[in-house]
DNA sequence: AGAGTAAATGACAACGTTTGCAGTGCAATC
DNA sequence: GATTGCACTGCAAACGTTGTCATTTACTCT
């Protein structure tokens, strides 16, 4: 049977107290602020924050925030999705924000932001809860011209590098810009699968919208091209950061007699498709495929075979964001220096690849 | 090299945008909200609406906060922990809420919550942010005193059941809990594993301490024993809800020479890593060994083989816990019905089950 | 043209907290 | 004993927005 509970309408404000007290609201404020809580005597002080306590007293955050004209909170804007989660890359980015956030004593608001089909970007922007100092925008991909919006509501604001489209460059938009260095990280882990001896090698590769997939796509293919070992064109497979994607692909390039001998995957999700996939064909990884991730997530340690794989630091990345937010707010005005390079993207060798024709 | 940006002190207000067009600010307050607009006269509404854009005006949250009294927010308490969206449950939890918070219009607040190792709950909440108008709880376990405490701050509260020890009577509680109905999901997992013909059944299990684990287990061990199949002790493995725990599980019990024929796992996660222990014993899933989880995360349908499992309906929980928070907000001092049953859980039967001897 | 009505606008008082300033007392100093 | 200094407290004015009420303006109808 459901039960029934109902809150009091009004709570206790500082002027309650004061006045149970008979003392004035000033001092109550006084002696609740840890800053301020010197100028009153102790004894007073004690009674008040009894009191206080006793009343399950917090301060009105729209009557403090509008005296003291900020809130030290931050607004992460994620893309309006069902399975935001299901990647590993908001998650992990998320987590890395709270941390950061919760170290400084802030708050963190996520808003989630849905463009409609046809219609503008400003419009969803509309809808924005905008009562924070700061945003971290990792949603939809903007255009130029839409960076030049959203930078217009004169809060500090960062940009993830993925939601800028290719070919952008970082260094024109005149926003901070976080993100991790996909080129060099894709290089060095094709020249691992060439240094393991591999040259048939398939590319399992993210949208061609997205700059991540671009940027990661060019790591690869300078290093292939430099000794002659382009992948020919159907062994390079373009869809979505999914696991369906590493499945569809890799059950495509396996079922062929001169199958590629390694498979370089853009993100660890198209790595486990891929996986799975070989072992649908009755092959083994990493004895008979060597299989290469990206992004290192909690899932490749713990999979199996443990995966080999490019480590994007995001709780880095995120860390930097919120540096930036933070500072950017405390020192409002004052120019502050924005993060602009990239964090460098480590490989984490596993059990997923394995030297071309060594033993069991 | 490192750009330098900074942020104007001081944003429009809506002052400023009044003595721009020469009429007071009631006008302006009233020309852009659209609940007031139709009292002014569209003319001015246009210019008002076009100097505002331009302006990049967004009211101050503080100061209508302070005057409406309610701001559309809310918090969501996780745990303070650096891999929380590592298990499915908190990200598919979230990303419920943040749906069914912006189909209403509201803020979600994340916010962590670290028990200090020796020291009180109550501490750590009071770095809990409170400006919100209610409260979804999914951290660190709750003792009755705990939530007595935090329903003290007469905010709207709602607690996820597996917060609260095993053995707190929900409807003791006196606070709303929304939870999925652990008992009848486990008894339906183990009934099919019966009905395949298992009946030598290892249980690989969520930690001691926790509800969740508890209720499942009490629900597996209802239906086994009920035909005389209880598994013995040894095939009784209890730990964490992760991956690792599967791994070290299914190792164990699957090494002997009278293995059990099918592992009822206590998460999907714990039925990954069980599936990964199997394989790397030789054995084959389902052919060798069934496995059958809990939850129905987002991998359950991407793995290999695909799993069997419950469906955890967290995104209905969540819409629950949502809904109840905005119910009490918006009517305040009036009693609201408070959720009280548990959500049931379904069976969702994939390919890492079979039939006990059936043919490959 | 004047009365009567409706539409549009302005003046003003909240909302709860913080803070500069101007007091009070009270002890210590010359 | 008058004066200075110090510790403590109260007064009152902000902060930016919204809602009530009163007032002005525009319009319709005899």
């Amino acid at each position: 049977m459901p039960e029934r509970v109902s809150y009091r309408a009004t709570r206790a404000g500082i002027v309650q107290i004061a006045t149970r007290l008979s003392v004035s609201p000033s001092t109550v404020s006084r002696a609740l602020r840890p800053e301020t809580a010197h100028l009153v005597r102790a004894d007073r002080r004690k009674e008040i924050l009894d009191l206080a306590e006793r009343l399950h007293f917090s301060p009105n955050p729209g009557a403090r925030m509008l005296r003291k004209g900020v809130n030290a909170s931050l607004t992460v804007v994620v893309p309006f999705d069902e399975n935001i989660f299901f990647s590993e890359f908001y998650g992990r980015f998320l987590s890395g924000t709270l941390h950061a956030a919760a170290a400084r004593g802030w708050d963190v608001h996520i808003c989630t932001l849905r463009r409609q089909p046809g219609s503008d970007l400003r419009e969803a922007l509309q809808h924005l809860s905008l009562d924070t100092s700061g945003l971290i925008y990792l949603a939809e991909p903007l255009s130029p011209a839409d960076v030049q919006h959203l930078s217009g509501y004169r809060r500090p604001l960062v940009l993830t590098k993925s939601v800028l489209p290719p070919g952008v460059p970082v260094k024109e938009i005149g926003v901070p810009v976080v993100g991790v260095d996909n080129l060099s990280g894709a290089q060095t882990a094709a020249s691992l699968l060439l240094q393991l001896g591999h040259v048939r090698i398939g590319l399992l590769l993210g949208p061609s919208g997205s700059r991540d997939a671009q940027e990661r796509k060019k790591g690869y293919l300078d290093v292939l091209d430099r000794v002659g070992a382009r992948p020919r064109p159907e062994w390079i497979i373009e869809g979505s950061f999914s696991a369906e994607t590493g499945r569809a692909g890799a059950a495509a390039l396996l079922a062929t007699a001169d199958r590629p001998t390694a498979l370089c995957c853009a993100s660890d999700e198209i790595a486990f498709g891929a996986i799975n996939a070989a072992r649908a064909a009755g092959l083994r990884c990493p004895e008979d495929v060597s299989v290469m991730g990206f992004d290192d997530g909690p899932w490749a340690a713990a999979c199996w075979p443990a995966l080999t794989t490019v480590r994007q630091p995001l709780a880095d990345v995120a860390e930097r964001a919120v540096s930036f937010v933070v500072e950017a707010a405390n020192h409002p005005g004052s120019s502050i220096t924005s993060p602009s390079s990239d964090l460098s993207a480590a490989l984490v060798i596993r059990d997923s690849t394995r030297a071309l024709g060594s033993p069991r």
